[in-house]
DNA sequence: ATTTATTTCCAAAACGTTTCGGGAAGATTT
DNA sequence: AAATCTTCCCGAAACGTTTTGGAAATAAAT
């Protein structure tokens, strides 16, 4: 309620002195300012957000902006983003507003209007897709972002990622190495960026080593138990080779894999072995699976300090290298393989 | 980018009447208005709402506080609140804030922070106490908010609420109906409103029937299936009387219930009938357990709506006497159930 | 004694909107 | 012809900050 006129007046001193006092410049006397804080905190002064915006042009908020859709109470990993983004940026004295959008209107249009209305300084941008609208129209209108994940490999805008291409590579490798040769792959959702990234990784993995990428061994799709467990189920009924081994894009299918093994009497590892990537989610840990799952790991808690970092510096102005982050999942060997041959 | 002094120039009118013709005031002939619209659309106006807010005082938004702590990443319920929330102020126009406090630090400051600065409106506090300090702070410092839940029966303040005495009391009086006197309760926590008042309805039944309420059958934590679990074998291996009949105060105890008598090999209502409160929590429906569960039905969805209106409302200054409302769950009969005697 | 720095302060403008108190022109009533 | 409404418009103030471009007073250097 109280303002700096208000100080002002009762100190017998200018608004501009009174302001600048309480924002530490360095033309004012210590005695002064003193003062000036004194009584300022005296009276609960607390700058007027709107006015300090309207002239700087800046909000000192920053959002997330994500669609509606039938399945969104569910989706635990959102739930984990928004909650922790919201702590990391109050940490920053940023406040931090989620827009969750009717789900018939366009997406692009929320950004926009946020930023327009002078409401928002910038965005953080989660599940990347390969072809990502998103980030040109952003960057066309000059909207600071920062991106989990990355569209390209090596894109011009602030972004935090794991190395998703070495995670394929790096289990695929494993299970090669251990002698296996018909290896299925329960994917993420295709079109999204990490999937295609692991994908490759896997791919290319496979071709070094001269083994088919058998088609009907290849599940994309969202990483659920439930999706692990009928892939699995498919992989096994169908009419082509049966896997020695799988590779799971996260510990959810992993565990989806384990249950559908268990349901047709397959031994894990002797009957199929199991790898997996571990983002370390909540109540779930590849450690404590039976057997103990082989993973590389990298949890996604780690991602919210350098996302909101990067984007509060990415809105002062700090150079594009030091806002792009790439983290390399270490390999994690356990009991969920078998050696063949 | 475009600011109401641009449409003036290029029409050659004053800013004021521009401001007057976007915003609707009757006084400004149609022509202009259109022309004012059309030209406001062509340049993609969008009001600076820093500057609106200087001077209406207000912000356009409306925020959730709620502190962190360790488990707040699996509270799927808070997420759906959050995200149904976001959605129904995005429908009305209103942006919502999602402050998640440090641990350390005091809630009670965390919402004067926000309304002192004249970034946030008011506020929807969830999960009341039966002794919550919020309500009577923000009440002396005239911050608006809506409450979810009630801390006494008869607040004077923004609320939507279920009967939750009513819950209490019809459940337990469904058991004393079909014969049962030895009847466990397992609840949410204590302290918390809604628990304190179906704990009275169960009792009051209880009394009503001269029946008594045995407190080594009363449980009262946070709503969990293992929770249910673990409560419901403490009932059969404690010294106590075994219950006939059990009272779940949601679903997921209720699931913990259910594994519990399978477990102890108890037959479900044979041996251990079970009725429950249902939020209609996704992925968790009462109708598909077997046996069917008999529940009083509320579906949590229910409240996003009038919150969000109720709170819109407030701010707006509508009177207090049409911004509460008290819903009656049904009482839906199913197999759970065993008529005894 | 004059110039040059340094320290400490201030008046005024600016940000983009809404609102208040009129005012001019034309139409309608006396 | 004078008075009274309507209709449509505008200038100026206000909201609470930050920032710009100095100015006054004192200290230091020439």
């Amino acid at each position: 309620m109280a303002t700096l006129k208000d100080i002002s007046r009762q100190l017998g001193l200018s608004v501009t002195q009174v302001s600048r006092a309480l924002n530490d410049y360095p033309d004012v006397n210590e005695a002064t300012r003193k003062r000036v804080k004194e009584l300022a905190s005296e009276l609960n002064y607390k700058p007027n957000m709107s006015a300090r915006r309207l002239v700087s042009g800046r909000s000192g908020m920053v959002g997330l902006v994500r669609h509606s859709f039938p399945g969104i109470a569910a989706d635990m990993i959102f739930h984990d983003t928004t909650t922790k983004l919201s702590l990391e940026f109050a940490n920053r004295n940023r406040q931090f507003m989620l827009h969750v959008s009717p789900e018939n209107e366009d997406p692009l249009k929320a950004y926009a209007a946020l930023r327009d209305s002078g409401s928002l300084d910038g965005f953080v941008l989660i599940e990347p897709f390969v072809d990502d609208q998103r980030t040109d129209y952003l960057q066309e209108n000059k909207i600071p972002f920062v991106m989990h994940g990355r569209t390209t490999d090596n894109p011009d805008y602030p972004y935090y990622d794991i190395d998703n291409y070495g995670v394929g590579l790096r289990l695929a490798q494993h299970l090669i190495e251990k002698g296996h040769e018909t290896i299925g792959f329960i994917n993420g959702v295709q079109g999204r960026s990490y999937a295609e990234s692991r994908r490759s990784g896997v791919s290319d993995a496979l071709a070094a080593a001269r083994l088919p990428f058998y088609p009907n061994l290849f599940f994309g799709g969202h990483m659920t138990e439930a999706f692990g467990l009928v892939s699995t189920i498919q992989m096994f009924t169908g009419s082509g080779p049966r896997p020695t081994a799988i590779i799971a894009s996260n510990t959810l299918i992993a565990k989806g894999i384990y249950k559908a093994a268990h349901a047709m009497n397959l031994d894990i590892p002797r009957d199929l072995s199991v790898v997996a990537h571990d983002d370390v989610i909540i109540g779930l840990r590849a450690s404590a699976f039976y057997p103990a799952l082989t993973v590389t790991r990298m949890p996604f808690d780690n991602s919210w300090v350098p996302l909101a970092e990067f984007l509060c510096d990415a809105i002062d102005g700090k150079p594009l290298n030091e806002l792009q982050k790439i983290d390399i999942p270490p390999f994690v060997e356990r009991m969920s393989v078998a050696q063949l041959g």
